[in-house]
DNA sequence: AAGCCCCTTATGTCTATATATATAGGCATT
DNA sequence: AATGCCTATATATATAGACATAAGGGGCTT
């Protein structure tokens, strides 16, 4: 077995740690040994065997409890992260030069599904825009956005033909929760046309709502041009 | 401003630099004070001011580089932790009797899609499940899986008659490296009759690759009922 | 102007130690 | 058997101080 040296970082312990689990030399549901225990085994201190214990916790491979200990899971890593870029920078990022457009702007009473959807009075009015975003000149994402101006102080003034909603809100909104939507849905003709796709293709679709200090502040439906994946390596 | 009190935990370090985020105290792409300079401030030690930075920088509000300080992140990119239960749990969690269904299980040489995929080498026999997944009554998920038998012992004499092939490899084969993508899919006519649904619906499908110290173990893809989300809080 | 070296500085990490807090499990009481 | 209290213990967090390491920037050289 990896003998353990002194002056073992909390990233080797972490690796440590994780092979014993792996080679179920500490089983899951058993308990591990508690961080004293540990500190000592490795020649190194309780803080240190904190810091990997912690994170190795955080990463979903451990469950830990004061006073009862630390137990491993029994079926670990449950937690996959996104990132969960701008799609302009998803888009440089690849190489690709990002163009914008605006399709449509209009303000108008928000439909019953949205207003059940946010939260918001009925017949309040809202900013509905629809705008494309393209990598270089394929089409990459169709985006049908609402924004509440009651939430957004000036956004009726704001000007999209040029930069995206996106790219306004995140500069002047903060939000403070988020919810994040994947789905998959079918091309109506309409988004059919603008992504370059047949109608009734299936399309990566994410959905996204965010609020300011429980105030809904917007509501995005982003289409993905056909083909695309949303991937995550842990 | 919340003037800071003395014995402030990491926990209120974290609120009281997020608010100033928030309120452009400490505008986007700016440099936040030093770790020291903080810890003064908050009549802390950097120890506790250091965590508490981290940590915001792994929730992705900062950005930290030694020498050139803590910066403030113009788009915070977040990251959606997105839950991937095993399929039981998330049908029971729901709620639901969870049942499991064996459909097809056959040997065969690697298709060379698979093998390009997966990075196995041409011609290689692997085993080929396809499975259903129930909810009480309705069809919840289709499963479609192959296994590398080289590096999965024994897997050739286990019995998925009765339960399903990721709850047995999760008891029997850890592994280190996982690619887990999100995707839509129309449903060709098999799935489609599996599921429910019609020829050409859009299915939500994730794709799912694991290695067990570079050895590629299994790949699978999961089609989910009409109707499915996966949705992320934060 | 471009390249190189060195110094300074901010973050990264470890050690050693102390206090706080939740709680499992035992013991006593109802 | 159920309830309530106590205590030992494992984790959670804070403090103080040290050294490690990356990298920005100045100044020198070519």
């Amino acid at each position: 077995m990896a003998a353990p040296r002194a002056n073992m970082s909390y990233r080797d312990i972490k690796q440590v740690v994780l092979d014993r689990i792996h080679n179920k030399i500490w089983a899951p549901d058993s308990l591990l040994p508690s961080e004293t225990d540990l500190a000592e085994e490795f020649s190194s201190t309780r803080t240190t065997v904190n810091r990997a214990l912690r994170e190795l916790a955080e990463e979903g491979y451990l469950e830990r409890k004061r006073k009862a200990g630390t137990r491993v899971l029994n079926s670990p890593v449950r937690k996959a992260q996104f990132a969960i870029p701008l799609v302009r920078d998803e888009i440089t990022e690849n190489g690709s030069e990002y163009r914008y457009a605006l399709v449509e702007r209009t303000v108008l009473p928000a439909p019953a599904w949205l207003c059940a959807r946010m939260d918001i009075p009925q017949g309040l009015d809202v900013l509905h825009l629809r705008c494309m975003h393209y990598a270089g000149s394929a089409p990459f994402q169709y985006e049908v956005r609402w924004i509440v101006p009651d939430s957004v102080p000036d956004v009726l003034e704001a000007d999209f033909s040029c930069s995206g909603p996106n790219d306004w809100l995140v500069q002047k909104v903060p939000f403070t929760n988020l919810e994040l939507s994947f789905l998959a849905t079918k091309a109506d003709q309409s988004v059919a046309e603008f992504l370059g796709a047949q109608a009734g293709d299936p399309i990566f679709t994410a959905e996204r709502i965010t609020w300011l200090r429980g105030q809904p502040v917007t509501l995005a439906k982003l289409f993905f041009a056909p083909g695309y994946r949303m991937t995550a390596n842990l």
